[in-house]
DNA sequence: TTTGAAATTGATAAACCGTCTCAAAAAGAA
DNA sequence: TTCTTTTTGAGACGGTTTATCAATTTCAAA
């Protein structure tokens, strides 16, 4: 008996409606999933490798993917990889990040993410994530 | 006497500091990049290989990664290539980007850029840069 | 202006990520 | 069970970006 029943019913109404089956990969791979807020295809495929150590990697990409598209999942150009992000986690942090000395500070601030909305609707947008970093330079490395 | 002296003063001071050399490769692409909004190197090597027919990608991808690390491009992974910002080019422009079109639309808004600065200076932060990508789907492809 | 150390270039090989291919296996309806 | 369709795993593949390295260029010092 899983835990994520509610995104688990998600997945097999979008599998019933495209005559796609039900199988022990794709339960393992949403399991592994729905415990991140966002992963990429790489690290799903080392950390599931324990389980199961014949997952191919391109199931993996193509379950995510499949993910995607059944409104799970968020795939995201980050560097040079996809992330995938979990789309039922919410508190989405944003980043401010030192340019000399590579220090991270996370952060969440309504006021910006109800402004963003607004400029979305503006545009006809219907937002599901985003990504906001602050380049800069933090109070040690300005001097 | 090119038109972009402030431009080319940043990129100056960033080579001085670096024991970086000035050459004439890298005025020939400056001065192209900062023609563009955003261009990605494969488009750029087209572009130039006109005026340069010998001008190799490596070297293309190598200057426009300096730019970056100059503070006068900012590299945006999107599908399977880079597209690389111009940061002059406007205030800065951030993106509402549809995941499923592609389709990329531009704004600026300053009310968000303001709220930034305050979270940035609560945190002890001097902000160079920011990015601002907000994923979703556009008026088209909600239905 | 010449000299010489250090950085840069061009050409191409290599790495990298993600997708495609296809025979074998699994799912699921009858 | 049987049969059709989908899925899987393994590796080949394709496009983008980086690494390699000998030859060239830059630029500071003589």
């Amino acid at each position: 008996m899983s835990k994520h029943q509610k995104e688990m019913g998600v997945l097999k109404e979008h599998l019933g409606k495209h005559q796609l089956k039900y199988t022990r990969q794709r339960e393992l791979i949403l399991d592994a999933f729905l415990k991140q807020e966002h992963i990429t295809a790489e690290e799903m495929y080392h950390q599931l490798a324990r389980k199961d150590p014949h997952l191919g990697l391109a199931t993996i990409y193509r379950t995510l993917n499949l993910f995607c598209e059944a409104g799970l999942a968020q795939a995201r150009h980050f560097g040079t990889q996809t992330q995938y992000d979990n789309i039922s986690h919410k508190g989405h942090h944003d980043h401010l990040i030192c340019t000399d000395c590579g220090k991270i500070v996370e952060f969440e601030n309504c006021d910006i993410e109800r402004l963003q909305e607004e400029v979305a609707t503006r545009n006809g947008f219907t937002i599901k994530t985003h990504r906001l970093e602050l380049y800069g330079l933090c109070a040690r490395c300005r001097h």
